[in-house]
DNA sequence: AGGCTATTTATACACTTGCACAACAACGCC
DNA sequence: GGCGTTGTTGTGCAAGTGTATAAATAGCCT
């Protein structure tokens, strides 16, 4: 028996009992917005959880708690539910990541390694996240619409963190030519997003706050900054 | 028609031609290391073409030159096949980024950058190779497996990182303590990573031999060390 | 209350997927 | 050369897959 039917089965005289038989799903209607998120949702959790390959439909709609059928009423396809799952994936990252660096009354260099310190700690370190990350990540080489929504996104996260380190810098009263700040951007890019896959995927080997500390000493060296005491971690 | 049979069809008295009928394919026999090789490769290759899900048996075997009954004969699943596939791949991966650490006749400090340069140039440097990687470190969460074959792989590398940087300090006549060592040790893993990581995915907005010279930069910076001139790229 | 309509369910369908197995033929051995 | 072994092919099959569509009903409007 591989397909559950409850009615349409055996058309004629088998129902021992025809009185029953309109026993059907009990439904609420939901706001659009909030069932596209819903299934959105439902959509990140199967792929967080089975990969690419194990998120169905019917998985996905069960997770939802809908059935199959209606995820083809809001989106045209699977192929774009997935990529509006990726991309308000990426958003809400970008989002956490960048929503640490709008602090009141800081110097920039707190504000540098509050920065730090929020992208590496929870929630954006997360196996679930990384998970995701890197199942979507995987076929930027193959799909190049992920690969420019990587890129953008990628970007973006850049040029924050060298419009921070041109602040930091510039309190510091030197004056780095383009190249150099490009240059300290991508190496303190590379030591963020390291660190947060060492977190991600064995974050229990490190212990709370470990992370932050070892990521703000790295930058401060490729900056070349003292390592002044008074901006411990509180 | 969606089944292509080119015998069984139509059990009677269809075919205008019965004397062509057994055209059968034409093989080879391979040695049995080969074949597994050959279909393991197959396998790499679809997977950082299609990602897992589009790598389904027919693929991998119409890759590999077989039909896909074959791959039964040398794997009991195609989760086995999967599995041993991810082993070569971490194999080759680590065996290639630890072979630049065998120079003889070389101060630690040119080891060191020698090691740096060579993990962020091709052919580490591929995305192919980095497609593979994220797809299926996408499932370590889910799949204890794999987490393991990456912690082992990863704290692997990290330990001959190590073991390099402890050689460099020593030559400059520091003596850290283990978890000053093992913190430049996440470090800089964390720098090769991300750089590592930043070239396979936008290697065209980087000039060659770039990444390896910011990496090297930042690591030193990192450790501490003099920028002395004397160990420039040749 | 009662109808309208769009959301939701249930089902159908063509096709794919991993696996099972029988038939076949390439190659080594006598 | 013939023969047996076994690597290899072809084919079948149940369980899914995404998509299409008819039927039902929840909830708003009057």
């Amino acid at each position: 028996m591989h397909r559950l039917r409850r009615r349409a089965d055996m058309p004629d005289a088998a129902d021992p009992a025809p009185m029953n038989a309109p026993s059907r799903r009990k439904f609420r209607r939901e706001g659009e917005e909030r069932r596209r998120q819903d299934l959105i949702d439902a959509t990140l959790d199967s792929v967080a959880e089975h990969g690419l390959e194990g998120a169905t439909l019917r998985t996905i709609a069960l997770r939802a708690g809908v059935t199959a059928g209606l995820i083809r009423h809001y989106f045209p396809g699977k192929e774009d539910l997935l990529q509006e799952a990726y991309a308000a994936l990426m958003g809400r990252m970008t989002e956490q990541a960048k929503a640490a660096l709008v602090m009141e009354n800081a110097s920039p260099r707190q504000r540098l390694a509050a920065f730090v310190t929020a992208n590496l700690n929870a929630p954006i370190i997360d196996q679930r996240v990384f998970s995701l990350w890197a199942t979507f990540i995987g076929r930027a080489g193959a799909d190049p619409t992920l690969a420019r929504a990587h890129r953008e996104g990628y970007l973006g996260f850049r040029n924050e963190v060298e419009a921070v380190v041109a602040e930091v810098l510039a309190a510091e009263r030197r004056k780095p030519d383009a190249n150099e700040l490009r240059h300290h951007a991508i190496a303190i890019n590379a030591i963020i997003d390291g660190l947060w896959i060492e977190g991600c995927l064995a974050g229990e080997m490190f212990s709370p706050g470990e992370l932050a500390a070892i990521g703000i000493k790295a930058i401060e060296a490729e900056l070349g900054l003292a390592p002044e005491k008074q901006f411990q971690e509180k």
